[in-house]
DNA sequence: GCATTATATATGTATATACATTCAAGTCAA
DNA sequence: TTGACTTGAATGTATATACATATATAATGC
């Protein structure tokens, strides 16, 4: 059994990993990470963003987020088009991408369910909270 | 600025990353990672654990803390002694390790200090709901 | 005793993460 | 217009993470 460590981060860090795992179980089928998944899902939310905006939105930083997108270009699901600025590159979903997506959804929901189950309404307040965390620490960054 | 993500475990990635940063900042000057900072936390509460044992008070996979250990050996922070089993070897913290440790403190105490103030009275909510989802999440696991 | 099974840990491989730095391209001021 | 500065993204390097599997040792059943 976890123990309770009085450390925020490493209790906040338990609790990523531990529910990253179940994500990743639940989208194994389909291919594709937790993280890849929120990237699509991203992508299919924001037009033709460069790698700064998606850092931004997702909190990620620039130089995760290249690798990151290195591999899924890779691997077909996303492609990069040239932007005006000549330094810029615009990333897009591929068709390849949507399809993969949508066969990983409902896994996803599966797990969004389940763990409002195992939580209950605490998830919602855990989540805000989770959220205002990011926002406040990155913003005295 | 970061986007509220409906996704639960995109949520806690973000909250832990940003997190960590914080808290690797603080102990950048210390020589210290969030991660290794917590272990020897643990070896310090816990008597000559094995590998397992770590791995299930901090909710970390066995393979994962096995790569941490040996790094923190080459360093010199902690040591592997035999145990009664030939197949197991229980880990301590070196003299080296307790300094390094009583260094960061100061500096750890102070970031936790810091988020308190972030967020306010929520840290104690969100850390309690945070560890029961490590807990029930490693469970049904 | 020996084959089978169980347990403790390490390794191969791959993604995730970020700091420091580099590289390329754009902007701007004198 | 050119030199300084800024900005967008990639690379070098290192830790963090975990699944599948391997290895070594111990326990167990016959």
């Amino acid at each position: 059994m976890p123990v309770q460590l009085p450390c925020y981060c490493a209790t906040l860090r338990q609790a990523a990993r531990a529910i990253s795992q179940k994500y990743d179980a639940a989208l194994r089928d389909s291919q594709l990470t937790i993280t890849q998944f929120t990237l699509l899902t991203a992508l299919a939310e924001i037009e033709r963003p460069r790698v700064n905006d998606l850092a931004d939105a997702l909190a990620m930083d620039q130089t995760t987020l290249s690798r990151t997108l290195r591999i899924m270009k890779r691997d077909g699901l996303i492609a990069s088009v040239a932007g005006e600025d000549r330094r810029e590159s615009r990333w897009i979903m591929t068709s390849h991408g949507q399809e993969r997506r949508k066969r990983a959804l409902p896994r996803w929901k599966a797990a969004q369910r389940d763990v409002e189950k195992l939580l209950g309404p605490d998830i919602q307040r855990i989540k805000s909270a989770a959220f205002d965390l990011s926002t406040r620490l990155t913003a005295t960054a």
